[in-house]
DNA sequence: TATCGTATCACAC
DNA sequence: CTAACGGTGTGATACGATA
């Protein structure tokens, strides 16, 4: 039996939240244009002319208003329900034309190309690349490489203007193709070394990836542990992650949110902790699962004391496993209420839904292996039916209140229209928001 | 001493 | 109102408690 190396490609959206934004307003394209976090808190997305102009990754908004303004630049409020359309359809395009497709998040994804020779490979690459844009108007960049870490590395350098073309092909052995520019790359660009990593490593005298890969493997094990030997290994081309085409379920589900205003009364936690506990209770329904702990927290500060944070959180263990937002609803609010304090300014609230079981297991295993389970909730499939059909809470429960405002809501002053999810925002008179 | 559970770190996007 | 700074998830490791 012929047995194939592994070849493996990564696409990436280049700035996928603006991309998204110039794909449906051309007034922002060849223009400073950046998206913003919830609350409009920081920079999250920015086009190549933000980039140019200096305006950094990760930034507070305040502190680069004005400048983005000097320049004629535009700051948008995040659009997730866009983002999260224009992503199911890119990786619909993607996995139309190679469906052996691992989603990694919102706007990546590798795909995989062993069946290919290699400049098959790199055609398969132009195409899928030719196809986004025209359909979407989406720019991407793809990476190939024998392993995922090799892939996300060579899509890296495809973005640079010199390696352009937006494709870039490391799969090919050691010693040919763009093999020795892969060894002069910064080891900060490799898949899993982040700040703390690379310091450490300089401190050691490795600054590329040549440097890296010129230790000894057992030195990398004993002074950086198991993650970054396998992070070396895969970038010598052996793979140690393996290609996974359904995605895992989760084991936890968090939802958490910065709140747009103050907020002092437990009235409006309870509002904002049954939304936290719906949101989640759809996630977890959607993987199939059932979930046997809560727990709640929050963060606020003591305007007596304006310089201590406090925080407190309390977690229950269900008497059953569940996925229904009813029931999680109300021992939320039970723990919440036994943490709440008069007189704090919260600015956080957030829940987390772990224990999680497969919503398939209706009887307890042997004694005390499994929590109990209830089994999945039929009301719940039959409102999760409605909300898709109609929009989000359509139907829901009382306990998230029902105001336009609300202190805890989320602030968001610049988001764009939900050009592809809302049909209430189609604009009028013109068609695709053109003017 | 081995193991367990939990907190913290580090990273990604 | 004159400060403001994101949310979700995973895995490894460190550490204290426990048997």
């Amino acid at each position: 039996m012929m047995s194939h190396s592994s070849r493996i490609g990564l696409v990436d959206c280049n700035n996928f939240y603006v991309s998204c934004e110039q794909a449906f307003n051309p007034r922002l394209r060849k223009r400073p244009v950046v998206v913003l976090s919830n609350n409009d808190g920081c920079v999250v997305s920015r086009s190549t002319e933000a980039k140019q102009a200096g305006i950094p990754m990760g930034v507070p908004y305040f502190q680069i208003r004005q400048q983005l303004y000097n320049i004629n630049g535009v700051a948008l409020s995040s659009n997730y329900p866009l983002y999260a359309d224009m992503s199911s359809r890119a990786m619909r395009l993607i996995h139309e034309q190679i469906p052996q497709q691992e989603i990694y998040s919102i706007d990546e994804c590798f795909v995989d190309l062993s069946e290919f020779a290699a400049d098959q490979a790199l055609v398969e690459a132009f195409r899928i690349r030719q196809r986004l844009l025209q359909c979407l108007s989406l720019p991407v960049s793809i990476g190939i490489g024998a392993t995922k870490t090799q892939a996300k590395l060579a899509s890296a350098m495809a973005k640079k203007p010199s390696g352009s073309s937006g494709v870039c092909d490391l799969s090919s052995p050691p010693g040919s193709g763009r093999h020795a520019d892969m060894l002069l790359q910064s080891i900060r660009q490799v898949w899993g070394i982040g700040r703390r990593i690379t310091e450490r490593l300089e401190v050691n005298g490795v600054q590329t990836i040549g440097d890296l890969l010129g230790r000894p493997e057992r030195w990398v094990r004993q002074h950086f542990g198991i993650n970054l030997l396998r992070t070396v290994q895969e970038l010598k081309g052996q793979p140690r992650l393996p290609f996974q085409t359904a995605p895992e379920p989760r084991k936890q589900i968090i939802a958490s949110r910065s709140f747009g205003g103050a907020v002092y009364e437990l009235n409006d936690l309870v509002e904002a902790v049954s939304t936290f506990v719906t949101r989640a209770g759809e996630r977890l329904r959607t993987d199939h699962s059932l979930a046997s702990v809560i727990e709640v927290y929050y963060r606020a500060k003591n305007l007596a004391a304006p310089d201590i944070i406090h925080s407190d959180g309390a977690s229950i263990i269900l008497a059953a496993a569940t996925d229904d937002t009813r029931v999680l609803t109300g021992y939320a609010i039970e723990v919440l209420e036994s943490i709440y304090q008069p007189g704090l300014k919260y600015k956080k609230a957030g829940i987390v839904l772990s224990g999680i079981v497969p919503a398939n297991i209706r009887q307890p295993a042997l004694s005390g292996v499994y929590p109990m389970t209830d089994g999945p909730s039929q009301a719940m499939r039959v409102m999760d039916r409605i909300n898709q059909r109609y929009g989000r809470d359509t139907v829901k429960i009382a306990s998230m209140g029902a105001r336009d405002k609300a202190p805890w809501h989320m602030s968001c002053s610049r988001r764009s229209r939900r050009y592809t999810t809302a049909l209430t925002e189609l604009p009028v008179l013109s068609a695709h928001g053109m003017r």
